[in-house]
DNA sequence: TTGAAAGCGTTACCAA
DNA sequence: TTGGTAACGCTTTCAA
């Protein structure tokens, strides 16, 4: 039985008293074996528990099967739920996933990217860290020749696949609802200005302001970073403002979570003094005080569509190509100005 | 240059001149070599960008150095946390990792364990599925040498190292916390009996009133499944009771909030009606309203422990032991009656 | 129908 | 100081 060691293809040969090209060949149902042979081998193989060694495998067919994950972190909802649909994609196909994290560092994120060629992944799915200006540590991938693809925070759309939520079109909406739900200013607080989500979703809000003839007021964005303790400072600021804000459209939940820290500590009621609209699919949304207004991200469909369009490289370099998976907008408590009521959406829970 | 194709010591063997040993060996700082090779060798492996195969080092040293990590879920933040500190341990260690997901089924489980072994992880850390009572999926790993350690949800500790929170003594604590602030009808919304840290957290739930003197009643004790809408549900239940508790510790942070949402359809307040201590570590028990007591796990201690179990038990086979690691006690405004106000702890955030 | 041998990339041992 | 060779587990020719 080979207590401990794994058992190999010349275990079996030796006990059987026959090659190792015949053992193979058995395992495989290769047509040319006599079928006495076969089933003796596969009898014992299953006795004995043999399993193929991978790493003979990827050794001789260079196909480890397996893809890589770079992501911020791992504790994001966010993040982990577009992983269980990468993961769930990947398993259906065969492959392994390997998840490694730049925790927002620019430089832990070129480490990750080192490591993840090293164990020869056959392909990365990626999301910017919030650091990240310069994408050379993808662009050589190319040379490599391993498909890489984005989700949600990208670069380089026509180098790389990528996979986003309808990013303009969703803060147009959500400010366009404050708008109609008896909000005059309303503010952004979103992150840094090189991150293409922040640019986009901005610009869905200032077209929303735009068609509304409101003029643009500068005090009112505040980008910096995206976190907890900047949505905190963020909404500190504009609460400060001589002229403050009625409303706050914040571009990450945890901005949208800091954020309503600082409306509370101001003694300031939500929504009647600031309505406040996050952007998360968490289900903790549905309990904070108030129940917070937020659009809401199909993560589980992004994460299985990165997956496939990664898979879709793997087996044939093609063009990149740009997948937007829609978001909607939760409509809670925390929006709506209590003079200007509406009916709760179908998506309130 | 050889574009696409990795570089192999062959490649640099051939391009140089020398054999492959040597190549080997310059690369490797080996002190026979004279150094006017080593440099030569080395500027061209830079040059080229050559990468050990892991594969091929696997197969030679059959230490493929991958650890496999069976969880239930990974959205759940308990969980996410406590892979990142098994990360960064077996990251620091030279490991990768690797992450199936249960999905708190059983049949699921065992396919996990099985895909852990075919890909050869050199150990395992496991916490169980809900529904699982059978362990011989688990057993079976010891024929094949391959070392596990169990976190939170265990089994068979003489047989397993595992690394717990101090279940037993955080229940009683929270129940003589609520018994200390006001309440007088502590109840307890649990997950199934078969689970371990279930029965030790109802353990120490009974023991606190037991100190207290308080009779025990079966109707205030709820044990089902570890989920939100049980919380719900069971929160339902033990409100309609006729003699209604006062006071609910929730086994999970899930559970809680499920309670809290069954509270207020009841329209009664907490904690003025019913206090809620929920166990969990999230931030967002600060976010919901109002604020929720809760025993704190060290998530990422606890990630980092076991990781260091697993990777003790994989240099060297030695008998199973058990760590326990604390938690504390974060008293937020869902526990503490009105008219019981105590200073808060310094754990309040 | 079966077996022998080469090859995947690396290391380690033995010769030179 | 170097090179040749065997070995890790498997597949795939090529021969028998």
């Amino acid at each position: 039985m080979k207590e401990g060691k794994h058992i190999s293809l010349k275990d079996l040969a030796c006990e059987l008293g026959i090659s190792i090209s015949t053992v193979s060949r058995a395992l495989k149902d290769s047509p040319e074996i006599s079928g006495e042979v076969r089933l003796r081998v596969k009898a014992l193989a299953k006795e004995w528990n043999y399993r193929p060694n991978p790493f003979a495998m990827s050794l001789l067919k260079n196909t480890p099967r397996i893809i890589g994950i770079l992501i911020p972190d791992i504790v994001t909802h966010f993040y982990s739920s577009i992983i269980t649909g990468i993961d769930n994609i990947a398993r259906q196909n065969g492959y392994s996933v390997i998840i490694t994290s730049s925790y927002d560092s620019y430089k832990a994120e070129i480490q990750c990217i080192e490591d993840l060629v090293n164990v020869r992944v056959e392909g990365i799915i990626a999301c910017l860290s919030q650091e990240t200006t310069d994408y050379l540590h993808f662009t050589s991938l190319e040379d490599l020749n391993i498909p890489l693809v984005f989700f949600d925070r990208i670069c380089l759309p026509d180098v790389f696949s990528s996979v986003i939520a309808d990013n303009i079109e969703s803060a147009r909406l959500a400010t366009l609802h404050l708008l109609n739900t008896g909000s005059k200013r309303v503010a952004f607080i979103g992150g840094a200005n090189h991150i293409e989500i922040v640019r986009q979703r901005k610009h869905g809000y200032l077209q929303a302001l735009r068609e509304y003839r409101i003029p643009i007021d500068k005090d009112l964005v505040f980008c910096k970073y995206m976190g907890y303790s900047e949505g905190y400072e963020g909404a500190c600021k504009l609460l400060s403002l001589s002229n403050p804000p009625d409303a706050i459209l914040a571009m990450t939940d945890s901005i949208a979570f800091g954020a309503m820290k600082a409306i509370k500590e101001h003694r300031l009621r939500i929504p009647d003094d600031i309505s406040l609209i996050g952007y998360t699919d968490e289900m903790h949304s549905n309990y904070v005080d108030p129940p917070l207004t937020a659009i809401t991200h199909q993560t589980h469909k992004m994460g299985q569509t990165v997956c496939h369009l990664l898979l879709k490289q793997i087996k044939k370099r093609e063009k990149p190509q740009q997948i937007i998976i829609p978001t909607y907008l939760a409509v809670r408590e925390s929006s709506v100005k209590n003079n200007q009521r509406v009916p709760p959406t179908k998506n309130t829970i």
